[in-house]
DNA sequence: TATCTGATGTTATATCATAACAGTCAAGGC
DNA sequence: GCCTTGACTGTTATGATATAACATCAGATA
């Protein structure tokens, strides 16, 4: 178990970004059909295993769940879902954190920042579309074709700097 | 020698980001006076390693170097030396590439943004002050205290967007 | 001198990720 | 029907990245 997946860290409830699974979920499914993807059932079930997660998940905690649950128990079977998720924009990669957490809006195409709390742990998808925008500029002054972009802010939620020590 | 750190697949001369190496050097060395920071002979070396370097370099790159020059030869003295000049302003992680680059501006505080080609493998630092501020505004809407940002785009560079194939 | 501190070095191990190949199964052509 | 094909899942084995823990040494300090 990795640090960033204890769990234990949490100072609040709703504090994982991802405020209702069941929701996001018939999302994701909506855009799965939408697109011919063939949500398969440890894909299906390794969405889920994000989605109820606090903050994000190893690609080693994931797959630990999943041989519990009888899937395969090897690496290549946790990373192969995984990167067909964030791969047809059903989840992200947290690059700073070696670790995935469910798209919070799947509904639609959308660049995302996330922002991570160094207290709890959380990390929450925040809307990125004028940062990205930023980003363009700043590529175009560099004379660079950006194709796409990480964009990863550590600090402390909501919830944390509420909290004294 | 990992994929990024091959070389052999750059495009132009100048095509690293750091087009002069020396004066570089000169302001790391002076932001390390200034500040009071010890850039003893291993990190010193570190910093011209990965000032020499196409592109940026992972941490066992540049361990081989100094092992081959005489320092110690276990990973952790290759992370040190880089800890150490990035947690002072003289390299950055390039978190996307598991690699490390020396700072193209050390002489002055900054944010800076990542500019990966995926064809040639350099790595362009570009001022962020923008992004930055974008950044910081979506984190304020979240209730979000920043700390800092990782921001990495991937694209093609101005050298290599002429190439046709 | 005795002690403390920061830096460097080591051994050993933890953590993250992929290459290569084998078996399964459903769809489509004959 | 039966065969081919391609996508998916599973395996073994290995590669790549990173840190914990401890020993040593040199310079600063009292
Ligand atoms: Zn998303
Ligand atoms: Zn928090
Ligand atoms: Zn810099
Ligand atoms: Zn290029």
């Amino acid at each position: 178990m990795t640090e960033h997946a204890k769990g234990a860290g949490f100072c609040c409830a709703d504090h994982s970004g991802v405020a209702n699974a069941q929701g996001i979920l018939a999302q994701a499914e909506a855009r799965a059909r939408a697109r011919g993807l063939r949500l398969t059932p440890v894909r299906h079930r390794t969405l889920e295993i994000l989605l109820q997660a606090h903050g994000a998940l190893g690609a080693y905690d994931v797959l630990g769940q999943l041989a519990a649950e009888g899937y395969g128990t090897q690496p290549p079977v946790a990373y192969r879902a995984l990167n067909f998720l964030v791969e047809n924009g059903l989840a992200h990669r947290i690059r700073r954190l070696n670790a995935f957490t469910a798209c919070a809006h799947p509904a639609q195409d959308h660049r995302a920042a996330f922002l991570i709390c160094t207290r709890c742990d959380s990390v929450t998808e925040a809307p990125a579309q004028a940062i990205s925008d930023a980003l363009a500029r700043a590529a175009l002054d560099a004379g660079f074709q950006l194709d796409r972009a990480t964009i990863e802010a550590v600090g402390l939620c909501h919830a944390c700097t509420d909290v004294p020590a």
